[in-house]
DNA sequence: CGAGGTGTTGAGGCCCATCAACCCGTGTGG
DNA sequence: CCACACGGGTTGATGGGCCTCAACACCTCG
């Protein structure tokens, strides 16, 4: 079941967790970890579900989604490589706040919730780490908490667009690319809309130039503009 | 300037922050402590503005608010007696993210963000401790993203209330009582909606016998229909 | 080739933000 | 002691943003 290929402690260097770690350390935090592939669709863990693992993502991409009691969810965040996801529940309930799927083929480390637990409790470092993390989250959370409750959809469409370049933005020939593949529907779930509207302020947006959509990928042409419509109007 | 009263370990130890630490730690952090008094109205930090402390509440309470470019706000938070608050930033950017200003006559307790750095460092617990706590709170603000994304408003003005009788209720003679001074433009600015919607869906309430209104305190007479309304409608 | 997931676009209506007017209690200063 | 300002609350009228419902086109994959 355990997968018992060694983990090299090089590949934690990149996770925001261990920065800032002796070697050693990584050494102590690859030792209890274990590696696992994500195959595109797999369900990762489900909401409501006792918190098995905590996990980090090497490479690939996994959405987080949380479903309300009568079936409407938002898209609660994507994660990228090098980031954790379903850890906080290790440090509180011990329950899965989310749904977690993979959206591309991607690679995981995980841990025992009571090794990470002893880790955390042994290097305070890493402990002091994962509060920068969840703290810029929360940050993040708020900022979009005040958008939808203040902003016209176009203009938070715009700023979720923006954030997404800022996680995993990259130069491409015609403009910065999104790395991450997005159905319109996620879009509408992190912008807090619908399908239906968020299909129609891109094709708008696409018909302007700002924006190009190839597959499943967004390729942002004028950043600058975008910017203009997050701002004012 | 600093207060050289000596601030009593045994007050730490209602602090959610220093839970389950031992009493030599609570001297620790007792010894870096600085207490001052709140009063009602005193603006305590301003968004964007350098950390300058590490803040938590003794006594009272104090209104967390968060302001866009363009002047609209929301309340991220209150915060009372044995929270913590603008200590997310001595780990992050070392900026305040929001305001924050007494609503009653409070007490606080502070420590300079390299003391408190120092202090997480040394005990991994109180490092765990912040996890948990900011943990909790991103939770939270995931779990109203949601509501505000896909319920009505009066729905989400029925969960705001019960979350808050959640923190910060006590038993009256006459129902469940909030114990933070509460203006309908609060309520709103949780809730995220007008001061006029809120205004009206409280008078509403009033007229149907669910909530008494009080200088400028609730009192939930029905949780139970109060639960109704925040579940289906 | 059919099925299911996805995207597009139109039509209609409703929730709630907005604008506006007025009331009330409190404090303040001439 | 009255006038006035000011913060807060209530309530009506109106309009528009966007959700909802509906129909259809597209693509991938078994």
């Amino acid at each position: 079941m355990t997968a018992l290929t060694p983990v090299d402690a090089k590949a934690l260097a990149d996770i925001a967790l261990f920065a800032a770690l002796p070697p050693a350390v990584l050494e102590e935090a690859a030792a209890m970890a274990r590696t696992r592939p994500l195959p595109r669709g797999l369900r990762i863990f489900d909401q409501g579900e006792p918190a098995g693992r905590a996990h980090a993502l090497l490479s690939g991409g996994v959405r987080i989604t949380q479903a309300g009691s009568d079936g409407e969810e938002i898209l609660v965040r994507l994660i990228g490589s090098g980031e954790i996801f379903g850890c906080v529940p290790v440090l509180t309930d011990g329950l899965y706040p989310a749904d977690a799927t993979a959206i591309v083929d991607a690679v995981e480390l995980s841990w025992d919730p009571a090794d990470l637990l002893a880790l955390m409790q042994r290097h305070s470092r890493i402990a002091i780490n994962m509060v920068a993390i969840v703290g810029k989250r929360l940050g993040e959370a708020q900022e979009r908490l005040r958008e939808l409750a203040t902003q016209s959809a176009d203009r938070r469409i715009a700023r979720t667009l923006l954030r997404l370049l800022d996680q995993a933005g990259c130069r491409t020939g015609d403009g910065l690319r999104i790395d991450f593949p997005l159905r319109r529907k996620d879009i509408a779930d992190i912008a807090g809309t619908t399908l239906h509207t968020a299909s129609r302020i891109l094709a708008a947006w696409q018909r302007d130039g700002l924006l190009i959509s190839r597959n499943r990928h967004l390729v942002i042409a004028s950043p600058e503009a975008m910017d203009r419509i997050a701002e004012g109007n």
